[in-house]
Order: C-alpha cells, then structure tokens, then sequence
DNA sequence: GCTATATAGATCACACTATGAACGAGATGA
DNA sequence: TCATCTCGTTCATAGTGTGATCTATATAGC
C-alpha cells in the first residue's frame, strides 16, 4: 500500500486542480447569463433579481427585500426606485404602519417578471435537454452533493 | 406509453426547477468566496484576480491583463494602479516597444499570490474531502458534462 | 525620410452594485 | 409624554465595468 501513497495523491490534487477549473467555468458561464439577461430586458441585474422576489410574495418592504436580496436597505430604496422609474413597480403606505410602504408589480411590472422567469426556465431546460436521462439524475445528485459540501467549508472556515 | 408522457413531464419540470435552485445556491455560494477572499487579503476582487494572471506568465502587458481578464483596457490600467499602489507590481517599460508597459509581481506580490492560491486551493481539497472518493469522481464527470451543456445553450442562445 | 495608419496605455465621463452613517417621521412602551 | 425603536431616505464612499478620446510610439507605403 505504501506505493499507492504518492499516486493517490497525486490523483487527488489533480482532482482538485480539475475541480477549481470546471467550477470557475460554470460561475463564468452563469455571470454571462445573467449580463445576457439584464441587456435583453434593458433592466439592471440588481433590478431583475429584485422583480423575481415578487413571484413568491404580492407585497414586499424594503426591508424585507434587503433581507431576501441580502443586502443594506439603502441599496434597495435606489433599486426600488430604479423599478419605478420603469413602470414596473407601485408604492403605497402601508394603510396599519406609516412608516412602512408597500411595494408591488403593476400590470407591466408583472408581465415582464414573468417573461424573466420563463426564459429563464426555459434556459435551464434546455441545458438539461443536452443530456440523457440518465445523466441528468446523476448531475442534479452531484450538485446537491456539491452544494452540501460547500457549505460545510463555508460553514467551518467563515 | 402515453399514460406515462405527463408524469414524465412533471419529472422533468421537477427536475429543471430543482437545478436552477441548486445553481443558484452553488454560484452565490461561490460570491460568498470572492467576497471573503477579498476581505482576508484586503484587496479588491477584481485585483484579486489579476494577481493570479502572474502564476501563468511572469510578464504581463495591459491588453494581455485585459484580454484575460475580458475587460476594457481602462479596466485594468486602474486595477493595475491599485496593485501599484500596494507594491504588489512593477510597471517597467518594455525595452523593445515605447508603447507597451511590462507588468510584473513584486517579491512581495508573489507571496501575497501564492498565499492567494494556496488559500484557494486548499479549500477546493476541503470541499472535495467531504465527499467519499466515488462521489468525487461522480461529482466532477457532473461537472464536466454541466460545463459542456452550458456551453452548448449558450452557444445556440447568444 | 515622411506620412498615414495602427496600436498601447492613460484619462475621463458615465452607469451599476454595494455599504454604512446620519436623519426625519412614525410607532410604542413606561 | 418622553425616550426609544423602527422604517425608509439621503449622502459619502468604494468597487466594477464600458466606451470615447487623447498621447505617444510603431510601422508600412510612398
């Protein structure tokens, strides 16, 4: 066993050198969607990711989209109003706390988010479609996998 | 056969809706990265980056920074004037063209990169140590045929 | 040698992403 | 009612990035 030692190793740290390339190619490819995204719909990215929120919630705070953006209030009032200069987006005063304004789609504002998340359905379909069958179960249990993983370093080392 | 089409439909969509949940917890929890990264060295991320350019090629031109970079030039005379600024780089002029400035790591920009890439690399192992040597193989051959999918759509779509 | 053109890098204006401190207005508990 | 908290806004600051323009150098053709 103890000559198997230096090729296992190796193999490892070839693995790994492997796994560093392939993951920095698939953020890569996943930056240049979303740039892809944010010049065919002519709304900034922070602006999309903002209008997707809207599908799990009709009406949303600042703070609660900074919670679920995460990131600082200040960031989502000029998101927010980003959105409004488009049309794609209302906000009204809380009616129970005058502190507080709602914010939610307006018609335009709903079909575009729309038109957003079924491209981009659409998009992971496709990818999906280049493979087998087969080979699809097996990618999605290597990402749970992967993604479990990296959590559990981030969690450890962060 | 045809009883089974709108299961296998709804198998399908489940599976399309489950990767793009997964990717995206896969990508933002490489941002996690990058922001952490640039943190721990105090360094912006995209000087980050260049600094890692100089583990392939000792001497780097601003159009070569920028080509592998792909950004605009002007991106990177300012990257680069970070990096000077923390004498982690030399700009020389190139003895066989007036126009063209030689970049390159200082002492200390080579221990700050191999600091960097070590870093890097050590949590590429960790990540891959979490999993049993079977899932590692199993987890890259997913990777592979991921990258080569995504490239195939975005080939066809952009 | 001289001129037109191409190239390298710098500078500038602009746009987008993001944070944190400070602030005004409204809520709320003692 | 007064201190305190919370909500959203504004502002200064920093980082990422582009494209137009400029200067200086290089080079090909005359």
């Amino acid at each position: 066993m103890n000559e198997m030692r230096p090729f296992k190793d190796d193999f490892f740290r070839y693995q790994a050198r492997r796994f560093q390339e392939l993951m920095a190619e698939v953020v890569q490819c996943c930056e240049t969607r979303t740039a892809y995204f944010s010049e065919k719909f002519g709304i900034p990215s922070a602006e999309l990711r903002c209008l997707m929120l809207f599908r799990e919630e009709k009406y949303l705070t600042v703070k609660g989209i900074a919670q679920k953006l995460d990131v600082a209030k200040s960031r989502v009032t000029k998101i927010v109003s980003g959105l409004l200069e488009k049309g794609l987006v209302t906000r009204i005063d809380d009616p129970s706390d005058g502190r507080v304004k709602l914010i939610s789609l307006t018609r335009e504002g709903r079909a575009k988010s729309e038109e957003i998340a079924s491209l981009s359905s659409r998009m992971h379909e496709m990818i999906l479609l280049e493979m087998e069958p087969e080979e699809r179960k097996m990618v999605l249990t290597a990402l749970e996998r992967l993604r479990t993983s990296m959590e559990a370093v981030k969690e450890r080392m962060m």
